[in-house]
DNA sequence: AATTGACCGTATTAGTAAAATGGTCAGAAG
DNA sequence: CTTCTGACCATTTTACTAATACGGTCAATT
């Protein structure tokens, strides 16, 4: 079994354990046991627990970004893309899992590593979003606005919109999601 | 001393408590000694701790209801409303102080009490919203949607401008939360 | 050379004694 | 008699300690 094979165990066997139970509820002999490797080659690919999880935050960001990036056509209005980017991600359940447990972990225990990685993945994004709303405002196609103001907006509207409403109301679908998105975000709700 | 001047003392030293130290924090020792009086003064008045608590709330939610109303003209348009509402909200600070402490108390503590405080203030203020956005959708003033989607969408608007953008951002003054209070409710982004 | 799991020191949890707190009420104050 | 009070009680929370679990290592094994 080639070397790359039981990183990618490992990666794939922590990935699943931090997404179902969280950070401090994984434990690294699980991680072992579920890649089905010893405990010691852990840490012959990752220096510790909290790099391992880095590089798993690293991962999903990275392929995050990948799937904003294809579905960005530069030629395309701002909104057009926006909606694209938005249905593609909305796609990907496997990396909201992740970032689902960790902000419940956060909520209710307030594990610190739990925290950072949240505060991690929010900033990405929003650098993210920020870069793309500063081009949009700079060819005028959304109103002169602080870009990181609208980020942090945008991305607290994402989270209202796909999580938080779950609690009272039945989740929505991902037509209705892009709907409100448009809403809020494009038209304004003024007739 | 009348009866009614020990009852608001005794009030008006357990919300000074409850937005300094929190629920939890809030001992009924410390709130006789802050009233000048007796504990067993306490329950004459308020069958509990708990109940106590309630009461600060519900007169909260009283003011806050007040200030509305009063801002309130029927025959001016939704969004000339809901201006002035925010306006005449954003100077009571000391409602605010209460409600940020709770938010606090219940991120670092999780105390049972903080989280059911805010819940109820979030419940209160989402019937609030939503009859008058449902008022606003018949009457043509703003486009047909959905109040309850709507209302927790601006709920969390308020919160974001007012509270989580200063965790990055230097606050904003009253005259921006304003702005981009029409900006992303009434007219949107798009140019 | 790559992999492993028994092993080590430390961090977390469970269990318990001590302290603090919510709530009561007999008696003091008016 | 009515109002108010703080010492008192039962229960909860905290501080301390012993037991357990965990992250990380490395000599032995494959």
């Amino acid at each position: 079994m080639a070397v790359v094979d039981r990183r990618q165990q490992v990666l794939q066997a922590a990935t699943k354990s931090f997404s179902l139970f969280g950070y401090k509820a994984t434990t690294m002999d699980q991680v072992a046991k579920i890649a089905n490797v010893g405990k010691g080659t852990i840490y012959t690919f990752f220096t510790n627990k909290e790099q391992l999880f880095d590089e798993i935050l690293r991962d999903m960001m990275t392929e995050m970004k990948m799937i904003a990036e294809r579905e960005i056509r530069r030629d395309k209005p701002f909104f057009d893309n926006l909606h694209r980017v938005l249905d593609a991600l909305l796609e990907f359940r496997s990396e909201h899992e992740l970032f689902i447990k960790l902000s419940q972990e956060n909520r209710e225990f307030g594990t610190p590593q739990a925290q950072e990685g949240l505060d991690k993945i929010e900033s990405v994004v929003l650098e993210y979003i920020e870069r793309e709303v500063e081009l949009a405002i700079r060819q005028g196609e959304i109103k002169p606005c602080d870009p990181k103001i609208v980020s942090v907006v945008m991305f607290r509207l994402y989270i209202v919109l796909t999580a938080e409403l779950n609690k009272t109301h039945t989740p929505l679908d991902k037509e209705q999601i892009k709907d409100y998105f448009r809403l809020f975000l494009a038209e304004g709700l003024a007739q």
